[in-house]
DNA sequence: CAGCTACATTACCAAGTGATGACAGTTCCG
DNA sequence: CGGAACTGTCATCACTTGGTAATGTAGCTG
């Protein structure tokens, strides 16, 4: 999916691409109201996030002239004011959804990915690949140098979310609260499990390993 | 970065501390709300998170004792209660976001490090460097003159402590407290084997040395 | 230059960490 | 209700890690 980001402050527009990024969205940057609409008026993104306030031209009134041309991509406002008021006049102006800063990446992501998926379902991304590792979330197939391997769901979840982070260590936490929803400690060994079941799938039959264990940090699948 | 964590449950708090310092932060904890007041005086966290129900002393007074001093610190509360008095409440006494359980890690982390980068951008940093040798903290991977070197968990963060202070001596006091969390002399030699296992790495394949010994104060990591 | 101190290096071993196979509890079917 | 599929737990094994200690070396000081 592509994502336009209208974002002044450069820390939280990379910090907020990077994320984007690694959910699988394409994303691309504009540092000021001006170049803002000039990027969103040729009408090639899914979404567009809007910082309220912006140099040269301010967050609403971008939205009133790109709505006013006839654009009806869908829009994401934010804003460090969290008045009543100003909610309603975003929406006024012709944003889809508001956020109020300070808000969690994860927000964000699931605010993002709900309008475009209103206007336009599919576009999110269906296809992983590392390596010769394809992922086809969609029929939820998975293949290895064409062949296929077949997962069980959590074994399924598991190899997305690496695939999702490849070449980035996991940790057992992120693991934990990102396949199997735990947000405490288990005590026990369930990821080692995964993993081992996971390896003897996808790496085993095929001699050169991708999932690699860091030790005392977590595993890292990389090509 | 630097945050200090006011919890009373212990297990909740060694989850949320083990996550933050998985993601690159140091992370200390205080068990009750005398003890986090006295820690969060000395002004040296990027961002305190703080339980709002604690033994000997509230959330909310800690907050606003701390306010009261003058103290600006970022601060995100966290509370089982989930009302909107609550939440204002929260804000009131001078918390900057508001956090209810139960609440997924990562959505707790994200908020962390968005208010950490609201007061100090740039502050979450994921790659450094120093001369030619670079280390990758997200994927855990150092490199120099572009070949990868392969560390062991206690060695990394012996490097990683070295390269945040590159050009600066570091001590052995400082050494055992961030590295090894030790808070008191050990009587032996670990660091001087460490240092010793990490030059056979990150030095000796090279020729030309980075890590240099400090007489009679410690170590100096220099290009 | 002798002796002392601070640091370097090596080898060894106990504790810790991760891998794996077996098993058991659950759920989902027909 | 019975069985298959799935997922978690546990016990065990193997390997890694990092601390200790013994020994060696360089630099400082009087």
């Amino acid at each position: 999916m592509r994502v336009l980001i209208m974002e002044d402050d450069k820390t939280v527009a990379t910090f907020m691409a990077r994320g984007l990024k690694e959910a699988g969205h394409v994303c691309d940057l504009a540092h000021d109201g001006e170049e803002g609409l000039e990027m969103g008026r040729d009408g090639s993104y899914d979404v567009l996030v809007v910082d309220r306030m912006m140099p040269r031209r301010d967050g609403l009134s971008v939205i009133e002239t790109l709505r006013s041309d006839g654009d009806k991509t869908p829009i994401l406002i934010l804003s460090a004011l969290g008045e009543v008021d100003d909610r309603v006049d975003g929406l006024k102006s012709g944003a889809d959804d508001y956020l109020v800063k300070p808000y969690a990446f994860a927000e964000l992501l699931a605010r993002v990915e709900v309008l475009a998926r209103r206007r336009d379902p599919g576009a999110v991304q269906t296809k992983l690949s590392v390596g010769d590792l394809e992922m086809d979330l969609l029929a939820r197939t998975v293949k290895r140098d064409g062949e296929e391997i077949v997962l069980q769901p959590r074994e399924f979840r598991l190899l997305e979310f690496l695939m999702r982070h490849s070449g980035q260590v996991v940790t057992r936490t992120m693991l934990l609260e990102k396949v199997w929803d735990y947000h405490f400690d288990p005590q026990t060994n369930v990821i080692d499990v995964h993993i081992s079941r996971l390896r003897a799938k996808i790496d085993k039959p095929f001699g050169l390993s991708m999932l690699h264990t860091v030790r005392g940090a977590g595993y890292r699948l990389q090509a």
